[in-house]
DNA sequence: TTAATATTGTGAAGATTTTCACAAACCTAC
DNA sequence: GTAGGTTTGTGAAAATCTTCACAATATTAA
């Protein structure tokens, strides 16, 4: 069951989008779903949820379609949700506090176990029911709650520091919100999260269309 | 200079990248750069930099490189930023608190000019200077502000009845922070932000490795 | 049992994206 | 002005991703 294959980035994408259409489906009842249903509920074709699918295994029944219940274990278990991660929070600041106060983590796993800030007015403050610490502790506390992954909320000037301490603690993991590309070692996988980004994509759209004919 | 050829998402999404680096480049005093400096800033090759750059026209100078301030202004235009953008938000929530305080958003020029919500006790509240609107004033108002853009970050239950709203009043540019595909006439250009999906994909690359030899 | 219908799984074809590699163009030094 | 060193711009090749199309398999009905 091993997959030895490289799986694209807009595979992966695609099978978070899946589990979210078949928990819904679980949700509302339903027992089995055909690749076509799936594909009219995300942005694609049935082909292509039943290429995806299949790079990982047959989970499906000819004729029938995929049990709703099953594929979405599956589906979890590949996407390494069958199990709890701890998540250290690194930036108190306004889009740390969205974050840590979401809900959405939580249900799919994140647990924020610790939050580290490096203002001294925010160390010490309490922030959903943990302690905000000085990033300094970063290596001894991450340790201590055997964090796998951070969560970057911090502004550009504050990266290289911060990622002093994160490497130094062997952290894996980093969803990056710093509108900058970290340099890690070889190893360590990074997500960028960057709104501006996909606000440009938005104005360049418009003005590709008026700038046509 | 019109460019018929359709452009991929991640190319735009690397020259969101470069402008970032010419602009820090600019910040900095640095004149020109060759297309190697800005693929070890970014995570690319310097072909990859040439040929995307190369789409929209010709823009360096052989043995020399490219004029930093020159290629930024070129790209703020490719990417629409030679201009501002009237932005609407709509979910007076946690994210929407953190985006609307968020100075990048203006800095990139795009103003954030009206905020809906459809809960009582939040319209009428000021935030950041705006006085938070009822969505059922949407048409109304965004017409009168000649909104441009949505940024959409409101529960999955309220989609379908903002949707509507946002259809009728002509909107051409959503950024969705809701977990769910928006359904939208053709013509609406969608970006998706889903944090809880950059998270899945961290933890399949950690699942991956772990599962592998 | 057989026929009719539905739907998967997957090679092969097609499309798109990335990388390669090199001629063309530019700069500097002498 | 010519030689030597750089770096772009871009066809062509390679790699990757998506779509097609259909055999294989399952269900239902009679």
């Amino acid at each position: 069951m091993s997959v030895s294959r490289k799986i694209s980035e807009s595979a992966v994408r695609r099978l978070s989008l899946y589990l979210r259409i078949l928990e819904d489906l679980e949700h509302k009842g339903q027992n089995t779903v055909s690749s076509e249903e799936m594909s009219g509920r995300s942005a694609t074709t049935a082909a292509q949820v039943r290429k995806d699918l299949s790079l990982f295994g047959s989970f499906g029944k000819r004729g029938l379609g995929y049990a709703v219940t099953e594929l979405a274990e599956r589906l979890k278990k590949i996407l390494g949700l069958d199990r709890r991660w701890r998540v250290a929070l690194v930036g108190a600041g306004r889009i740390g506090s969205a974050l840590v106060e979401y809900s959405g983590f939580a249900e799919r796993g994140y647990d924020v176990v610790a939050i580290f800030d490096s203002d001294a007015s925010k160390v010490g403050g309490k922030w959903g029911g943990l302690c905000v610490r000085d990033i300094s502790e970063f290596e001894a506390v991450s340790n201590d709650e055997s964090v796998e992954m951070v969560i970057l909320a911090i502004p550009v000037e504050a990266v290289p520091s911060v990622m002093e301490h994160v490497e130094k603690a062997g952290i894996r993991g980093i969803l990056n919100f710093a509108p900058t590309k970290l340099k890690v070692p070889l190893g360590v996988a990074v997500k960028d999260v960057n709104m501006v980004m996909e606000l440009e994509a938005l104005s360049f759209a418009f003005s590709q269309e008026d700038g046509e004919g």
